[in-house]
DNA sequence: AATTATAACAACCGCAGCGTG
DNA sequence: ACACGCTGCGGTTGTTATAAT
């Protein structure tokens, strides 16, 4: 079986990636298109494995990635998803077009499980925090059958959930998780609820945003934006009679215009425009709030 | 102005599933 | 049937920027 080793981490380069590097990476791929990402490193003459070029490029290079922040929509369907599915964050990641699942991830991390805790919701359980214990606690006696009761409540937890989580992911479309609608229905009970961190707006009170570009409806949406979900498809998710906004639809061509690290220059060729990180992400903030 | 704490996010690591020899 | 490599995923860490003191 004579296969190589995926990288033999000998001399290969770690750390933040170069303007070069992500160049180089950037180039191969617009040129020969995404192959094995084994060979990729070596072809492309960068000193990093295969892995490595493959994250840069999924979390990062991508052309069709929006930068930013979350919007709102993107925030609540992100807990919705994150309700029914737990931490599956690349099922997640392909109900939000242009987001990576890392980029949700750390959404998650850093963002939305404060404002969650904040409003008394655990995040994981998407229950209200007050009265988790106690509820697992009753769930555990009514599901008994083929549960090992744990010690602490903590592998409780996870015995509670287990199954429940299989289920949902065999069926995403089904019809609406318990664990979100209680969350939804204390979101909705809670005046207290952030409204200025994430609101929970109520679908039919959605509207299309006003844009320069062109609206489009539930109805209008173009059913490519997501193709790149084997598991869900869009309309299996449960919004009735929700409008989504723009953001969440579009894989904008404005957003290929904004993408600065690569340009046509002409003749076929590419020019490559490199920011720092921050710089970059300092620019996208400001032209999504444009 | 300097230092410390916190936030944000890019990148790495290890594992699992799947395909291939 | 088995062993191994490739890829993708999720958890975690590291780095940098910003805010607070």
């Amino acid at each position: 079986m004579g296969r190589q080793p995926c990288c033999d981490k000998v001399g290969l380069k770690k750390g933040p990636w170069t303007a070069e590097e992500d160049k180089k990476l950037v180039d191969f791929i617009l040129t020969n298109g995404q192959c094995c990402w084994r060979a990729v490193p070596k072809l492309a003459g960068i000193l990093r494995c295969g892995k490595s070029c493959r994250l840069r490029w999924t979390n990062y290079l991508r052309p069709d990635l929006k930068r930013g922040l979350l919007s709102e929509s993107e925030e609540k369907l992100v807990i919705e998803l994150h309700s029914r599915l737990g931490n599956k964050w690349s099922k997640i990641a392909s109900q939000l077009p242009g987001r990576t699942d890392n980029e949700i991830k750390n959404h998650w991390n850093t963002h939305i499980k404060k404002k969650l805790r904040k409003m008394g919701i655990d995040p994981i359980t998407h229950k209200p925090i007050s009265s988790t214990d106690e509820h697992h606690l009753q769930e555990g006696q009514q599901q008994q059958v083929g549960v090992v009761a744990g010690e602490d409540g903590r592998s409780e937890n996870i015995i509670l959930q287990c199954p429940q989580r299989q289920e949902e992911e065999k069926s995403v479309s089904v019809s609406s998780s318990f664990d979100f609608v209680e969350t939804d229905i204390f979101l909705q009970k809670s005046p207290g609820f952030c409204t200025d961190e994430v609101p929970m707006i109520q679908p039919h009170e959605i509207t299309v945003p006003c844009a320069s570009t062109a609206s489009y409806s539930s109805t209008s949406l173009p059913s490519s934006c997501f193709s790149s979900s084997p598991s869900l498809k869009a309309e299996e998710i449960q919004f009735p009679c929700m409008e989504w906004p723009e953001p969440i639809y579009l894989c904008e061509m404005d957003d290929f215009s904004q993408w600065d690290l690569i340009s046509n220059v002409g003749d076929g060729k590419l020019a490559f425009d490199h920011l720092n990180q921050h710089q970059r992400t300092a620019s996208w903030n400001q032209e999504s709030s444009n």
